[in-house]
DNA sequence: TGATTTCAGTATCCGGGGATACCGTTCAGA
DNA sequence: TCTGAACGGTATCCCCGGATACTGAAATCA
């Protein structure tokens, strides 16, 4: 546990705790590890929720398996990131998202009335608590507005001005295999393939190994109002 | 105020709190309340949130004008549900979605301080508050289920058996028009109004003014299981 | 280092659905 | 009650992108 204390200290769950209150308040919960290997499910689509968690090493997929085995990636967690708290606080109880471990990784769980009780004592968790949601709600929309666009052209340039920022010269890293991509943006890999190469040959964008040269930011905003 | 005195603590977020409380809470808040009339812009995406807002008379539709023209609807809102909440405890804080008064309708809001003063004193309406975005995240995840899916009869199918519940002889309420219900679908009308015939033609579903008839529940599940 | 799986580029095929247009009906506001 | 606007059904056109297949490259594992 003691070598997973920093990730722990400076998660969104636990920002603005000093490590002394820390240290405090883990040994009041009720915690458990669970460790999982690489492409194991962690937590499948219609399980009940019965705590939060949170990512003390490696990485997770959360993403939406289909019955007709096609599947959606919705988004990755990383080492100090939580899931699992608007599910324990909706109405349902269940998980409508299916969860794989994307490395071998190791979870910190949290039981219901654990975090209950964390929340209820302490006002500055329960404010990230509620912090956390928030983003979640916050990404959830860029995500429907995402799947809301038309053409795999506007999906590609809504993904790449979203990853962009506002800064940017021109360059950004990606790395994401072109399979994963097609996940994300829930198109067709050959599909994807294709329009990318569109896009280069008209040199609006240039791809390299794990990273993408905009060369043209005004055409891809272009594409988008275009929709 | 007094006459809303009813809506308001059949709320969410004063759900579990007596009359008398709530007439204790209410006047310590520096509320407000604003009157829109129909079809007038609420909120535009892209405003800073201050504040929390409660309908309390009237509906407003939340929907995403892109902008080409195009809009895609997220979702409708009626007396005592709440917004914002989402928005003000994000990081971003400004809103990324379109209100518009769907009718005319009074809103009551209350401003940031206020807003964290009550969540701080009061640990019931909290745990609302939380309760709420919690659903905020499920509505979202159904949402993004649906934009996924990838054809209009399989977005048709979702639609009504997620509006048929669990319960179901075959009949629900479908007080939505059919332009609505295209812009709730993302899909164009003419293609829809085409699909819905096919359905019918098939003798699945049978559309009255306001309701439809499910004649073949079993064949609307076996169109998502296919996708 | 070789072997096996996963990933990526590319071509072909073709069906779903968007855009558009037109018209009759219904609704709402004066 | 009347009138213009919004809504709904339907047809035609045709392009975008999904499904599929095949090949070579790259990565993973033994």
């Amino acid at each position: 546990m003691q070598k997973y204390f920093d990730t722990i200290s400076n998660s969104k769950l636990f920002n603005g705790k000093t490590k002394e209150e820390i240290e405090k308040i883990l040994p009041d919960m009720k915690y458990r590890i669970l460790e999982f290997k690489k492409k194991q499910v962690i937590l499948n689509s219609g399980e009940i929720c019965t705590g939060i968690y949170m990512i003390l090493e490696g990485e997770i997929e959360v993403q939406k398996n289909l019955e007709s085995g096609r599947l959606y990636s919705i988004l990755y967690k990383k080492p100090g990131d939580t899931f699992g708290g608007a599910v324990l606080f909706s109405d349902t109880k269940s998980f409508q998202v299916d969860l794989m471990a994307e490395t071998d990784c190791k979870l910190l769980q949290i039981p219901e009335d654990s975090v209950r009780n964390v929340l209820c004592a302490d006002s500055r968790i329960n404010s990230n608590m509620m912090n956390i949601m928030a983003n979640t709600v916050m990404n959830l929309n860029k995500r429907v507005e995402l799947f809301a666009v038309t053409s795999i052209r506007r999906k590609i340039a809504f993904a790449i001005l979203n990853a962009l920022g506002d800064g940017e010269n021109g360059c950004i890293d990606f790395p994401i295999s072109k399979k994963q991509w097609a996940e994300h943006l829930n198109v067709s890999r050959p599909s994807l393939s294709r329009e990318l190469k569109k896009l280069q040959d008209e040199n609006i964008i240039e791809i390299e190994k794990g990273r993408i040269l905009i060369k043209n930011t005004e055409y891809l905003k272009e594409i988008i109002q275009n929709d």
